[in-house]
RNA sequence: GGCCCCUUCGUCUAGUCUGGUCUAGGACACUAGGUUUUCAUCCUAGUAACACGGGUUCAAAUCCCGUAGGGGUCACCA
């Protein structure tokens, strides 16, 4: 093989990840990142961040330090662009240019218009009459049929007669800043991008970024769009949904309880944490909790203090709110890497040392994806489940300690283990064992009626009377733990020659959680303590005993 | 509505470019059975799809045309 028959040399592959700072980053934000991130960690290339913030109304520094935090807790990382932030960022600033790293800084759309890049062109494009002055906008002059290749979707042609002039400079009330198709085609050619991976809400665009390019000489960089991520119903899974539940929810207990019940139930509610309602809205909401019932708002806080105060999570639509139900980074990336791309084999549970290894963009579908939270859960159960046990203890109280404050104040430490440890194989997210382990925390719950009778009143109160007597066995026992209470209702059974275990188990659990389901009963009534059950059990038997 | 794009089990998908190996494979969900002190886990089995209609061909999930359905876009938002 001669030096002549080698391929030619491939410029390094450059990709970039552009949001616009105007809210959390969004799940399809997220999947576009890790594929941008893939591609260019596969082939030694580079990834850029860069902020796309041109629309000074509903940009915001808050978003934009959400959007690096998120890509930060994912375990993306960049090699330009601003940040990452350190470990405490409350002093941190982005915008900070001596905090934005590469050659091409700055990576602020904003601060690369104060730096002149963009009117310079806009003025060479005025001066070839490419653009022309309409009112106080700047517009580009489409009359040519434009065709581009788009890596996924395939060779597109669309007639110059169904393209229109489009404005590349905004006027006055847009801060004449340049218009997101003119500053993301300048930045991606002069940034060197050479793949342009973006939603498919972007194809439509297309046509005026490669007509941009031509007419300023750029080179055309490989376009790859990525087709969206639906819900369940088929509909496009937006913020919007987030406040969809929580209005459906409110006006169920508004209907049901009365509207001062609502108010006085939102001036209880205290979000947590504060920043689930702090980005993206940047300016004081002037809307009542009357606005948001009957639909004139969608504020995000008003979501976050209703799902807070009726105890419902919303469904999770952003990256920061699958951190904050309890998903892992790597299960959600893992996940949503099959949504729109495989690879190719059977493969689905991979880490991310796999995806980099077998990203190919030819392996990206064109049809939308419907998102699946079954399996995401499944995926997540499973790596939780087999986590060693002290990973999973640490994981577990660092996420109750930003979430669940009262289970660490109410179990010890040493309780709070073995209460990680029941739960462990139960828990599909990290929020699981919160919600079916109320019981260990909070002691008035109220009898599940169908548990009572199938175990405690059937049969002329059979399960009753085995509690009665348990009891006085409990009641003498001196030494409290797991093993020892599992052999002592062993020893029951046999004495009393009972069915199996459940006959005394399964009476105890109703006593104590008020159903018939709970982990292994020997840890739940160690971690309970001896008190505690005893008043459960006493509590039980005078409030079921007819 | 114009333009562009898409269409395999309920869902994510393999297979489509390079027609035969596809009586269409896997995963999640679901159903049934087993294990278990409950639940969960785990094990076993099962139900379930080429949108429709025409072509081309010895042969079509795979190629062509049409129809239907879905998505995107038509902003001084990105």
């Amino acid at each position: 093989m001669t030096a002549q028959t080698d391929k030619p040399p491939v410029s390094p592959i450059v990709t970039r990840f552009a949001p616009s700072p105007t809210g959390n980053l969004h799940i399809g934000g997220a999947r576009t990142a890790l594929f941008a991130w893939a591609f260019a960690r596969k082939h030694g290339g580079q990834l850029i961040l860069r902020i796309e913030d041109t629309d000074r109304a509903r940009s915001t520094p808050q978003s934009t330090q959400g959007i690096i935090r998120d890509l930060q807790w994912l375990g993306l990382d960049w090699d330009q662009g601003p940040g990452p932030a350190p470990g405490s960022c409350e002093k941190w600033d982005p915008y900070d240019r001596d905090s934005q790293l590469g050659p091409h800084a700055p990576y602020f759309q904003s601060q690369r218009h104060e730096a002149g890049i963009y009117d310079k062109l806009i003025q060479k494009l005025l001066d070839s009459g490419q653009a022309y002055e309409d009112e106080d906008t700047v517009r580009f002059r489409m009359d040519k049929d434009i065709a581009f290749n788009d890596v996924v979707f395939g060779p597109i042609n669309i007639k110059a007669a169904d393209l229109e002039d489009f404005i590349i400079r905004k006027g006055e009330k847009g801060g004449r800043l340049p218009t997101f198709h003119f500053a993301v085609t300048v930045d991606d050619a002069t940034m060197g991008v050479t793949h342009v991976i973006r939603g498919q809400e972007h194809l439509a665009n297309t046509p005026k970024h490669a007509a941009l390019c031509d007419a300023l000489g750029f080179d055309r960089p490989q376009w790859v769009h990525l087709p969206s991520i639906m819900n369940a119903d088929g509909s496009k899974m937006s913020k919007r949904d987030k406040a969809k539940a929580a209005r459906k929810a409110a006006k169920t207990y508004t209907d049901e309880h009365g509207e001062n019940a609502y108010n006085e139930m939102l001036l209880q509610s205290h979000p947590e944490p504060m920043r689930f309602f702090d980005t993206g809205e940047n300016r004081p909401s002037t809307f009542t909790s009357t606005d948001f019932l009957e639909g004139r708002t969608d504020s995000a806080m008003y979501v976050s203090l209703i799902c807070n105060g009726l105890g419902i999570t919303p469904p999770e639509i952003e990256v920061d709110d699958f951190n904050r139900s309890g998903y892992l980074p790597h299960i959600l990336l893992n996940y949503i890497a099959l949504l729109g791309w495989n690879p190719g084999d059977d493969t689905e549970r991979f880490d991310m040392q796999f995806l980099i290894e077998h990203f190919d963009l030819a392996r990206i579908g064109k049809k939308n994806s419907q998102f699946d939270r079954a399996k995401l859960a499944k995926f997540n159960a499973e790596a939780l489940a087999e986590m060693p046990a002290e990973d999973f203890y640490c994981i577990l109280i660092d996420h109750f300690a930003n979430y669940h404050h009262e289970y660490l104040d109410k179990l010890n430490y040493a309780g709070f283990r073995t209460f990680a440890a029941a739960y462990q194989a139960r828990s599909q997210t990290l929020d699981s064992p919160a919600q079916l382990g109320r019981f260990f925390v909070y002691g008035e719950f109220e009898y599940n009626a169908k548990a009572v009778k199938k175990n405690l009143t059937k049969n002329d109160g059979e399960g009753l009377n085995v509690l009665r007597e348990f009891r006085d066995e409990l009641a003498s026992c001196n030494d409290w733990t797991a093993d020892t209470l599992h052999s002592l209702i062993e020893s029951f059974v046999e004495k009393h020659q009972l069915k199996n275990m459940g006959s005394v188990a399964q009476p105890l659990r109703v006593a104590l959680t008020g159903s018939a389901v709970s982990p292994e009963i020997g840890p739940t009534m160690a971690l309970l303590g001896k008190e505690a059950v005893l008043n459960r059990i006493d509590r039980c038997i005078k409030t079921v005993s007819p």
